[in-house]
DNA sequence: ATGTATGCAAACCATTTGCAATGAC
DNA sequence: GTCATTGCAAATGGTTTGCATACAT
């Protein structure tokens, strides 16, 4: 499958990274690494620690996790979210191409667009600016919400 | 001057959603859009408390700035931002156009780009979604921490 | 007069920090 | 053996909540 390969690579530019600027190679670190590669959507630091438990009963504590994400963003393995005041979101860099989010601002939802509204000629304009990626969040309410309010509101006039 | 003629149009518009909310019309209320309406760049609830105090000599609390947003997010007049995990940013809807903010993830500062890459068409063009704002968040390093960056490197390779 | 809005203090919760024990080098 | 890393527990800090008081309706 192709996805092992990806992994096998993600494994690999971590260990140059880690030999590179001499942190050590844990098993940790390693075991984090590979389970985040396995994980599709967006995970955060809670979900991220319950499935490593129950899917590879591998336990490591919340501190590590921080720590490991951190080397992950700097190495751009990981991709970093923050969608409203919620806890972080992240997810792999490779193998999840479209970073669009649209969010309802009322009952949160996330939904991934892979419509991509901005071409990468577009990015490399950015002056004196080198891009590692970038998030396109658009805020609106959905048609579920859209539908509750207008209930709402209509209550609430003939009340 | 025309930011006189946009705050009095945001007023309307709040005295209008309050009313139709049935919502009171109380003078903290007021008060805090007015000085938000000030306010040209990015704020959070600190620097609008701060502010408040020092300009406008008017005190609130720090429950009502929250439950103030809450209400000008709603109708519309202000847009939030969630860069990293620092405080939520906050700034006007209106005499502020452009939403694009290019992020050092580094040293955290945030420059606004007046180059609106996207088209109002595009935004158009999501189904089952009314969108009420966009936030293009593009991430990377600037010139200046690019540069400790390779210096720090080039320190760790020669020790 | 009624009940929403305000302001204080306490609670909350994701994240960070301090520190002793562990284990990579 | 040394010192970075781990894991626990405590601290932090922005935001939310509970509740008595104030005030818009």
């Amino acid at each position: 499958m192709d996805s092992e390969k990806i992994r096998k690579q993600a494994k690999d530019e971590f260990t140059e990274y880690l030999t590179f600027r001499k942190h050590r190679k844990t098993s940790e670190r390693f075991a984090i690494l590979d389970h985040i590669y396995t994980i599709k959507g967006h995970f955060n630091i809670d979900s991220l620690f319950n499935s490593m438990l129950e899917d590879a009963s591998f336990r490591v504590s919340r501190s590590t996790l921080y720590n490991t994400i951190e080397l992950l963003l700097d190495c751009g393995l990981v991709v970093k979210h923050q969608f409203g005041a919620n806890s972080a979101q992240y997810e792999r860099a490779y193998g999840n191409e479209n970073h669009d989010h649209i969010i309802c601002i009322d009952c949160g939802e996330v939904r991934e667009s892979s419509s991509n509204l901005i071409s990468d000629a577009q990015l490399k304009s950015i002056k004196k600016f080198k891009v590692s990626y970038y998030s396109m969040y658009i805020y609106g309410v959905c048609s579920k919400c859209s539908h509750a309010r207008r209930m709402k509101l209509n209550r609430m006039r003939t009340k």
